[in-house]
DNA sequence: ATTGGCCGTAACACAATCGTAACATTTACG
DNA sequence: CGTAAATGTTACGATTGTGTTACGGCCAAT
């Protein structure tokens, strides 16, 4: 009934037409750092991979170049003058213009706390300093790649899983996967979310929610079953999991 | 293999009034798309599985042909000539024989302010390009199950199981089926919307009626009278429970 | 009034699922 | 290397949801 013979065309669709932006044809990425050294560093790789950069050097310029220019992306620096990354980043998700714009934090060594919080503001990932280009360059694409408020979708769709919300099935590939309530419901959770980051305790909150009373290991009871089922009939895992920080649906 | 674009070659469309039931057995999709490669890739994968289709290569003939062959489902690409995708929409939701029928966007990666306008305007759905035929499939299944009610059938069919509304008979292969009139009511909102998953509560309320005050658990009970009519003489069981969900009429 | 079919409910049985702790492995870092 | 912390993995008792059965009430036809 599927046609695998096809699925190799597909990825020339993306290609096929030019993107409709007035910004031009190359994604834009907004930096928001102080550093000088650190932006030559981003500045270079990114314009070398192929993207439009834009630079801000505290959180005044940061929140006013987002809304003006509407970047495909936002790379914030944790630690700014006149406003901290923490402030731009609930900053800019008030605004229905930069709300769905994916954020990347740059945090330095031993801001854990930083960390979660972040995520918890509404950015979408993190990189930790010093980080090397390719790091940065396949979170980028990572982070770009996802789809738009897949939230109240009927299907959802990541790489080769879907997720069809009606009829409460789940397919990988061309096999069916049984999955348990919870398994269900967490990985409809990152579906809705894809490549999005989340703490234990964020899924504890969203998954579980909020009246249940469950120690945070558990949840990594429930990765791993997730895992268990979704790699049953495939080898790539498609959850990734973040160190100190939780787990995210994500290609490997 | 490059099939020519083709249009319908049957020519029993009445304009009778019951208009869809009688256009023939396969499901019929208007592409309308301009560019050629993913016309054919369409073509080749909705054919392949088992639908016909007519094409559309701008928002003039969209229209027209979406009037005159009343197609069950619409794949409309967003950027065309002559006409938008948003004013086919519009146009199309204007007219009492194309207001009904389902529309799935293609938009192009960085369209995303678009879908939602889009959305606005009528759209059911949308596909991201690049798609996967899946996804494709997936969506299409989905709009056709939610737009096309069963309801209005004189008789349902599901599987090896048929259901004479008229008559109150119901088979299961050579066998007839003797239920009671609740399990019959049952099996018919089953039947009208095929492998969707209800909560006993949507039970209760779709087949009960909302003033009755019934314990949800009722629901098991007549299940499990309906299941055991339904598997008196075959194996299978066709209905699926979805622990903490509730049922669906589905293939094992 | 009596019968028989149908219905709703409660009670019990059973299996799937869940949460947790304990142990194994990996990672970060000196 | 060696240590500590974090995550992976496993096993198991407890819980919960569903399957199943039985029973009493209702109603229509006899």
């Amino acid at each position: 009934m599927m046609m695998p013979a096809t699925t190799r065309h597909d990825a020339d669709f993306g290609q096929a037409k030019p993107p409709k932006s007035l910004k031009g044809d190359k994604p834009l990425i907004l930096i928001v750092e102080d550093e000088d050294a650190i932006v030559t560093l981003l500045d270079y790789n990114l314009r070398s991979a192929g993207y439009d950069t834009a630079i801000a050097r505290d959180g005044e310029e940061a929140v006013d170049l987002a809304l003006t220019l509407e970047p495909n992306a936002i790379l914030l620096d944790w630690m700014l003058p006149l406003r901290s990354g923490l402030e731009v980043c609930r900053h800019l998700r008030r605004f229905p213009e930069t709300n769905e714009v994916p954020i990347i934090m740059l945090t330095a060594r031993g801001e854990e706390q930083d960390k979660l919080r972040g995520l918890d503001m509404g950015a979408d990932d993190y990189l930790t300093k010093p980080f090397s280009p390719q790091e940065l360059l396949a979170r980028l694409r990572a982070v770009l790649r996802r789809a738009q408020p897949a939230r109240l979708k009927e299907i959802l769709v990541f790489a080769d899983i879907q997720m069809d919300q009606g009829s409460h099935k789940v397919t990988r590939g061309e096999a069916s996967i049984v999955l348990a309530p919870t398994e269900f419901r967490l990985l409809r959770h990152f579906m809705q979310y894809p490549g999005r980051v989340f703490s234990r305790e964020q899924l504890l909150d969203s998954v579980w929610g909020r009246e249940k009373d469950v120690e945070p290991r558990t949840v990594d009871v429930h990765i791993r079953r997730l895992r268990k089922a979704l790699n049953a009939h495939s080898e790539s895992d498609v959850i990734r999991t973040i160190r100190e920080v939780g787990y995210a649906l994500d290609l490997p």
